[in-house]
DNA sequence: TTCCTTAGTTCAATAGTACCGAACTATTGT
DNA sequence: ACAATAGTTCGGTACTATTGAACTAAGGAA
């Protein structure tokens, strides 16, 4: 028998459009694994849960925590659906906010290193 | 009386066009004092050494550091001249590679985190 | 030549950040 | 009530950044 003390869970946390920083973009740009999430769910219609939008072989707690940084950027919301959390693209907000930015580099992530 | 062991002085590695990298730009511009650099660079008409071109309380190794990224990324050029090193610019290669993103994050620089 | 000045680089140590396994929380289905 | 599924949190290790100190290199002055 185990014993479980029960909290609230914790809220995600949305920046504000406005408090969207260019900094917190490019940095959680900058990672790889990052834009690969980001580009997953420019192609799907609809949100994805995090074990979607992650890379296949991305152990959860580095899922987890690359899915916290694009939240805290403002590149994603994120919101909990059952025992799932589904993600979106905040992509029109941050045009707004940073035109150009996240189209440009969406654009340019489909290129390869070299032939 | 010291004794001095001359060494030719490295030269500078700038990477081919079609070998930047957006992760590499990406990275580059995601540290503040980096896109610092880049933005000063860019309000100038010509070339600018290290010390002009980097914020006025940097450290010089921190300030190397940060060229060599910047170098490396393929965002600037660097060319010893006598004493100083006079660094521009790449910015219609990196449009030419990935068009839009320089100058849709140079654009965004200008937004203040806010009023 | 010899020394000084200016400009930048390299080294090494410390400070800070990322990654990921293990343990945990929370919700849903059986 | 238990198992399964989905994600979070914690903590240790591994990597990366920052910076003072020592150094290289070029250009001038004496």
């Amino acid at each position: 028998m185990r014993v479980y003390i029960l909290f609230m869970q914790r809220p995600f946390v949305h920046p504000a459009t406005e408090d969207v920083t260019l900094e917190g973009v490019l940095y959680a740009l900058a990672e790889p694994a990052r834009l690969d999430i980001i580009k997953r769910l420019a192609t799907g219609t609809c949100g994805m849960n995090c074990s979607t939008a992650a890379p296949l072989d991305m152990p959860k707690s580095t899922q987890s925590h690359h899915f916290q940084i694009l939240r805290e950027a403002g590149l994603i919301r994120s919101e909990r659906r059952g025992t799932e959390v589904v993600n979106s693209l905040r992509c029109t907000e941050v045009e707004k906010r940073f035109p150009g930015v996240i189209s440009a580099i969406l654009k340019a992530s489909g290129k390869s290193k070299k032939a």
